[in-house]
DNA sequence: GTTAGCATGTAAGGAGTTACATGATTTT
DNA sequence: AAAATCATGTAACTCCTTACATGCTAAC
């Protein structure tokens, strides 16, 4: 894998926010969202339903139409009320500094909180960009060999294209609430 | 950690194949290449030091000094015979369509193979990168909020500058050839 | 009606991180 | 000489991936 279990949940969490949906059709949406570079794992995603249905969270509206127990039909889930509390209250206390993956199921839900959370966590992520800049700047690069020092300075290029992105999207949030948010 | 046990046996023999060493400097000399997004944890990497020596990749020389058995000092290894033509024999046969920071240590160690594996390497990884951007690129973005869309088009943007990146090696050593090697 | 893809689910095995534990070396 | 950092090492815990297994649905 390679996204975290809570991290995991939050994703599939945020996608039933806006509507009722059921795991397959869940997994490409999150897919899309952090899978350019993974896919979720069949092997993660069912077991997640099932945290998130003995939690609460989440409820089992049965199939669609045969209502069968056992079946392979879709299994159309929905947030409950409580799910809805937990997602708002996760979203409000997020860790901007996390793996990348991580991070993208972060900013895929920006639009589900606040102006003011929203800053919160792209603040976040811009400092500890900017710090993994001045870490890259501050490495030694002699005894490395030509492709070795090649990799360094794209590394340093991705990063410093990452900290450009995330200043436009503080720019554009700052410059909304000028404009009255 | 994120870097599958096999890559993190190629880094360390990488590593050794310049001259002796021991974990800790190992240790940071792999976070360079692949650790501008997280560490090489001790419990992955004295775990992996046992592996080579078990299988006779890398002998240990003892400490520098001292010499004591148990003690916490340095323990310089270096790479033994079979370690070097294994990791040679690794190297021709490395997967280019593999996780990211796996592929770092790859695109690392190109300075150790001949013009032709490294072609090898670099198309293969090419292609991989081209068919995601066209997957990207396939995507119906519509039902996706304002924040979703805008992280798949930088995700978008960070592959195509990827592959970008990667065209511009080829043509390097493709060019290289043109010039008698 | 048969093939291919949609859809859900489980279990074993593998593998990493975290926390813990200790000793050596350098700096203040 | 105390504190900080360098350095090595182990084990429990967590948790993911892989492989397997089954049923439904649409297309040819």
């Amino acid at each position: 894998m390679v996204l975290r279990q809570p991290t995991l949940d939050l994703a599939i969490l945020g996608r039933l926010s806006q509507g009722p949906s059921y795991g397959y059709e869940v997994r490409k949406h999150v897919n899309m969202v952090v899978g350019y570079l993974h896919k979720v794992s069949f092997g993660s995603l069912y077991p997640a339903f099932r945290r998130l249905l003995d939690r609460g969270l989440i409820c089992d509206c049965g199939t669609e139409r045969p209502l069968l127990v056992g079946s392979r039909s879709r299994r159309i889930y929905h947030l409950t009320h409580s799910g809805e509390e937990y997602l708002a209250q996760q979203l409000a206390t997020t860790d901007p500094s996390a793996l990348t993956d991580d991070f993208s199921v972060q900013f895929s839900l920006l639009g589900m909180t606040d102006t003011r959370n929203r800053l919160r966590i792209l603040h976040g992520r811009r400092e500890v960009t900017a710090a993994r800049l001045t870490m890259i700047d501050s490495w030694s690069l002699t005894g490395l060999d030509r492709y070795s020092k090649e990799l360094v300075r794209h590394s340093r290029e991705v990063v410093a294209d990452e900290l450009a992105w995330l200043d436009s999207m503080v720019a554009a949030e700052e410059s909304a609430i000028q404009r009255g948010e």
